[in-house]
DNA sequence: AGACCTATCTTTAGACT
DNA sequence: GAGTCTAAAGATAGGTC
């Protein structure tokens, strides 16, 4: 997206694609930090790639477990 | 972050601090479909503020739940 | 409250190390 | 592979209607 539009698409070059995956794991983390401290909301996000190894929780595993369950809970009473 | 560079830290204006969290909640969505697009993963967000009236899943409550389950099953896995 | 605008800040693709 | 750099693309605070 910088030197160079970038198409909103599966990048098909391997190499390409996990660089860009760990910049935006991280630019997203940021936002979520972000939005949770600047309006006060709670958030959370997990994110996993092909191979179930690349997983990865935000802002951690047990906040996410929790978070988790009350969304859960939540969602029974609808 | 804009025509003031803002602190991260809580919004203390009420209505200032909604309208940030409105756009931030719809930027962090194109965040997160430009990342699983662009980079093949999965990824879900949950968000929610101090009144459990203002929840927001994505990408769709369905999908969350779902991957939710799978997650929690890798968790007992650790 | 909601939509639109735009100057300015932030993110990030690609190149290099 | 993992950091650093940088210009271009993208997000957004504050304003207006």
């Amino acid at each position: 997206m910088t030197r160079k539009k970038v198409k909103l698409e599966w990048i098909t070059n391997d190499n390409a694609r996990r660089v860009s995956l760990k910049k935006r794991r991280l630019g997203l983390s940021k936002k979520m930090n972000e939005l949770s401290t600047l309006c006060g909301v709670n958030a959370c996000a997990i994110i996993y790639g092909p191979n179930e190894i690349e997983l990865t929780v935000w802002p951690s595993h047990d906040v996410v477990q929790q978070q988790l369950t009350h969304f859960q809970s939540l969602s029974e009473l609808e």
